[in-house]
DNA sequence: TGGGTAGTATTACAATTGTAGTTTATCTTT
DNA sequence: AAAGATAAACTACAATTGTAATACTACCCA
């Protein structure tokens, strides 16, 4: 059971990159990240160490150009986040916090549908 | 324009109190979060102090006993702290949160209502 | 009017966070 | 092999965060 911990607001941008493409290296992400923030090397760098440690990657030290992958699925750790917030914002209900999510967006048809069947599966 | 800073996850909940019922004294908010979590009376006061250099909450003085009311509607930051979940960790669509948020979740007849309603708006 | 009490203010402190400089080790290329 | 480039390790540092102890101050009651 891969209890993993609760990234930072940078770690969870690293992940993001991670879960696009892995395994990565420093470069890799540096370089990625760039089109975003600008940031240092060493400052990915370091957030990574960081991560190796509290178990949030793997890093994989065979070469001398490490590689990292996330340690944790997206869908866990956005689930971790998402509880979170839907616990201390919005009185723990996530069904609450989805409505507000949809307030203000306008979805494609897609999504409609997507929503729909979501919501006779529940009436089954 | 009231341009909110975003609170701390600690805040956050003192907020949460608060949108429940204002104004409110330390005392109160003291004793209502003590069903919560277990912190001392100087933690909220000291919390509080610090949410009101930040304008998350205004402090009325006249007494010798202040009060406190939240700075921001409950909506106001609710979004900002879902923006920031969306961003960071579901790129950026709020859709998607959304539909993750309901993922693992066992609606209420009402809240499939809600839902049902929202949909059939969006597709007129 | 002096002492407890309820409140606020001030100070503290370790952990985390974002950021990056400095050092050291390892390749690579003349 | 010496120099330059890469990469990781180590160190640093200020800001924030959660938490609370200590110090001060105004009130109220006996």
């Amino acid at each position: 059971m891969s209890n993993v911990p609760m990234p930072s607001e940078a770690q969870l941008e690293i992940l993001d990159l991670l879960w696009q493409q892995q395994p990565a290296t420093v470069q890799d992400l540096h370089g990625r990240l760039g089109s975003r923030r600008q940031v240092s090397y060493n400052t990915v760098l370091t957030q990574l160490q960081r991560m190796t440690k509290a178990g949030l990657v793997h890093r994989n030290t065979d070469l001398r150009t490490h590689t990292y992958t996330a340690a944790a699925k997206r869908e866990q750790i956005e689930r971790k986040l998402f509880d979170r917030l839907a616990d201390t914002a919005f009185g723990g209900s996530t069904i609450n916090l989805a409505l507000r999510a949809l307030g203000n967006e306008t979805p494609t048809a897609a999504e409609l549908d997507e929503l729909q069947e979501w919501i006779n599966r529940q009436k089954k």
